[in-house]
DNA sequence: GCATATATATATCAAAATGATACATATAGC
DNA sequence: GCTATATGTATCATTTTGATATATATATGC
């Protein structure tokens, strides 16, 4: 999926700016994709180049302006047209397009040329990684507007049921298994 | 992880030429990792211009010579010195450095821009890819020697166990739920 | 009180990775 | 006989990352 049609999506949910979608991809869309700031601000530039974004400058005193970029409808329009022919393509192609890169198996799947301590040091910080990644995720306390807007949306309540049955499995299968591998 | 620690991993199960490499990211591992040609090539000749890797050409009547890659004990040195380090980081950083890129959760996330129909069509659809998976994973059947000793090691069971889970309890969720997003 | 770390906020860029394409042939299916 | 898929290596423009720079406010610890 194209940048563009991720951040014009994230948009679609309220004004944001640039710092605020990195944080929903450090925060509650961890699970699901991730984009760097050199990656976000050029294609943000390039959104309000095109007036599928417009851009309102919040002088904060002493802090650098906030720059919110808000959808236009030509933005909206785009989007929905992007999102039709993706969703085609995934249908056509069968490929899902799901990436995933885990240094942790890497770690565990080449476990022969590592010491026992090591592989057991992994482990366990694997296992209470996923405990802390659980809580925040099931958390439902206070939040700032902007993620809020995400947090809120039906679709996002889908996703975070499912980030949590996944967690929750490999959690399970970790603490069962964890013996198996050492020995 | 490097690319270099990559590629001598999956050497460190015995040699293999660059598409057996992506052969493997495509099949067995593809829920874990994935690496391009663009990517695999260039760093196999790295490996070759270090001599961490030896190589052998097999003149096959008619099809391009296959380049079956070994490890050399100066490359073994070099991976386990690579993975201690990478262990080490890990550790230290608390990040797990898990990169999930998953399309089909940013079409669901963003489904408000989608009719209910294509929605429809895009769940089933990843149900029937992750019943596929599944038994894809589960097959024990014969297979080309190289990929069999990736199958084969412990790490590697652990994996595909793990692997197994976490497929089962997404498809288990997907089937009980799909109902929510739509209406 | 002072130092240090973290949070807010945008921006840039070298290095790395992707995704597509090119080339060449064999086999299998229709 | 045609077409699609599999085997196999290689390249490269475009995209993305990951690190760094800049600037200030607040919180934490000693």
């Amino acid at each position: 999926m194209q940048t563009d049609t991720i951040c014009l999506g994230l948009l679609s949910t309220g004004p944001k700016s640039g710092y605020e979608i990195k944080q929903i991809f450090e925060g509650p869309l961890s699970e699901i994709y991730s984009l760097s700031y050199g990656t976000i601000y050029p294609t943000l530039n390039k959104l309000m180049d095109g007036k599928f974004v417009t851009c309102k400058q919040h002088a904060q005193d002493k802090k650098p302006d906030k720059k919110v970029y808000t959808i236009s409808k030509k933005g909206l329009t785009l989007l929905k047209d992007n999102l039709i022919i993706d969703a085609t393509n995934y249908l056509r192609s069968g490929n899902f397009g799901d990436q995933v890169k885990s240094e942790f198996l890497l770690l565990i799947l080449f476990s022969k040329n590592l010491s026992h301590e090591v592989i057991d040091t992994i482990l366990s910080q694997r296992i209470s990684f996923a405990k802390q990644k659980l809580e925040l995720i099931k958390y439902e306390g206070p939040i700032t507007p902007e993620l809020d807007s995400i947090r809120s949306e039906k679709a996002s309540k889908f996703i975070r049921g499912l980030a949590t049955e996944l967690i929750e499995a490999g959690l399970k299968y970790l603490e069962k298994n964890k013996g198996k591998l050492g020995k």
